[in-house]
DNA sequence: CAGTTCTATGCAAGCGCTTGCAACGCAATT
DNA sequence: AATTGCGTTGCAAGCGCTTGCATAGAACTG
């Protein structure tokens, strides 16, 4: 108790070997031999050593930190995603340092200092679209930059998502096929979902169809914001037949309101959503959502890290793609 | 760019000090003539300075980092407490690792391990339930550890939160006081949830109800609960008038469902959460919850922290309380 | 004005680990 | 028998910072 807590020597003093070959068994087993990897193992045990990986990052080029930049996390739609990638790189040995750059992303700048302060062995940044400076900024820094959700262009450093204006294109597509004729769209303030909002309005006029109707809303979207943005259909000139949401959330918010106002979904009024949360096949009637596969692109965020740390080349755009998911409210 | 990352030194030298003095500025602002400070404040600008977190863990006794372990966050009913505590903690200066235990708590072992290997600061338990051995294992070592949600008779070291059968006692009396007469119980099976059900059944009873029927559902718990446990109230023998949820994603799939089926909530039948999600005043009809202050929580646990950095004495258990927020469904 | 206290700074010894280099023993090769 | 090569291991020099102790003036004190 009162004693220091126990360090390499000391149980490299207890194997009978030397604190390099200790080191070495713990981040390369195989370079030791399977004779001394026991003794180790049994030092470790009779002294109850914790390594301090404050000293190894330190000393070595890993700190086995990633940190994971995300706007929020409370009513989030990245959180699935998120969630997977944590998981993903616990296994992996990493720990992930979560920080929130807020919804206006006014604390990404400092959140960055921490992350490079801290020699994170790679950025994560997920719903988070940057200014030129502060890509400029990291593409000027050696560390690992990995955007996700989305497929910029040029990417900062590798981006590992899907693109938006081809799931809003496909949702037009969709809503088409299905003869929806009057499509509103209520787009949250975020540069993805106006992508998305761009994809659907073009490739619905290219097909035929008058350009949609819109309503902005804040972010982070949110069930309640569903519910105002069905009350806001009065005030458009023609009433839609078809609301596309930027959000799993705002189409079950619009879903509730519609009901209690006695409107049938989709018999008198159809809603998809965005997200495909789990929420959405659970809710009455099941909501049409595009889906976004979060543990797909952990496994992606993975692989790029681990041919990253083994010097390999490796694709700076990785499409995971989206599925429309076909349910009962559209 | 080729060139090495400026240290500690580059500082110095060019501010014309020695690098002890940049580090004081840097940890102990008012340690150093105002004169100096602007000489250091002008150096790191030149030279482009960013610390290295990791040596400074190494050689000082603090590394920064927090470890916050809750079970999920994906649908978690603790997200805002968790996001109030990260950005508290920002704010301090801190960051934060969060670590996934699980549903079933079973990467908590591998978690502490992880959270001691780095050094953090604290460790900060949200919605965990620890055993016997975990609980000793962490009370052995001189880290700091904040049991949060919970309030524990006995704490492994510090508890900031509520008491649950408090809380569920508090419901039985304002449902009794509103009238309703046969309550059903939907509890997830946690065991937070299991005392706050033991909390409502003896109060109920010690007010001269008859016992509550109930039903336990796994957790995480969401939304497509709420639908079934609407459905196997049919297996009640008698039905109930108030269904208390043992969270708001229950409670909102359930009164969902029932409107599905027609039944009119509040009238035919009163349903009550518990988180106060945002959500739950957006609901149609708006759901009566229990609040939980997160935001409260985090303030408090960045207060302990504080105290402990500077070597205060605290208390060991600190009550934030919760309240019912009395809304349409019951 | 000598003695005492304070304030601001420097010196240098670590903090606990990683890793390039060298060395050793042993098996395979010539 | 001499040489080469490989698999293992040890040596020791850092990695970039913090902090106890010492010091030198400045600012008091009586």
């Amino acid at each position: 108790m009162g004693t220091r807590a126990p360090r390499l020597d000391d149980v490299a003093a207890h194997a009978g070997v030397s604190a390099a070959t200790v080191s070495r068994f713990l981040n390369n087993p195989d370079m030791v031999a399977e004779a001394t990897a026991v003794r180790i193992r049994a030092a470790i045990q009779a002294v109850n050593y914790v390594p301090n990986l404050n000293a190894g990052a330190l000393a070595g080029s890993r700190s086995r930190l990633i940190a994971a930049l995300v706007p929020d996390i409370a009513a989030s739609i990245f959180n699935d995603t998120v969630e997977a990638m944590i998981e993903e790189l616990a296994s992996d040995g990493s720990s992930v340092v979560l920080a929130l750059t807020g919804p206006d992303n006014h604390r990404l700048h400092a959140e960055i200092n921490m992350a490079l302060a801290r020699r994170v062995d790679a950025i994560i940044l997920t719903g988070i679209v940057s200014d030129a400076e502060t890509r400029a900024r990291l593409r000027a820094n050696p560390v690992t930059v990995i955007e996700t959700w989305g497929l910029p262009e040029d990417p900062i450093d590798v981006a590992v998502g899907f693109s938006h204006s081809a799931a809003g294109a496909e949702m037009a597509r969709f809503l088409r096929g299905r003869g929806y004729r009057r499509p509103h769209m209520v787009v949250p303030r975020s540069s993805r979902s106006e992508r998305r909002a761009k994809g659907f309005a073009e490739r619905w006029m290219h097909d035929g169809g008058a350009e949609p109707t819109r309503l902005d809303v804040n972010v982070p979207s949110h069930f309640g914001q569903g519910r105002l943005s069905y009350r806001a259909l009065d005030d458009l000139p023609e009433r839609p037949d078809v609301v596309v949401c930027g959000s799993d959330w705002i189409a079950q918010g619009l879903i509730v309101e519609a009901q209690a106002a006695g409107i049938r979904v989709p018999d008198q009024l159809a809603v998809t959503g965005f997200g495909n949360l789990r929420m959405a096949g659970d809710m009455r009637p099941t909501i049409t959502s595009v889906d976004i596969d979060g543990a797909r692109i952990a496994r992606e965020v993975l692989r790029v890290l681990r041919a990253r740390a083994a010097g390999e080349k490796i694709e700076t755009r990785i499409d995971v793609g989206f599925r429309v998911i076909a349910r009962e409210s559209a």
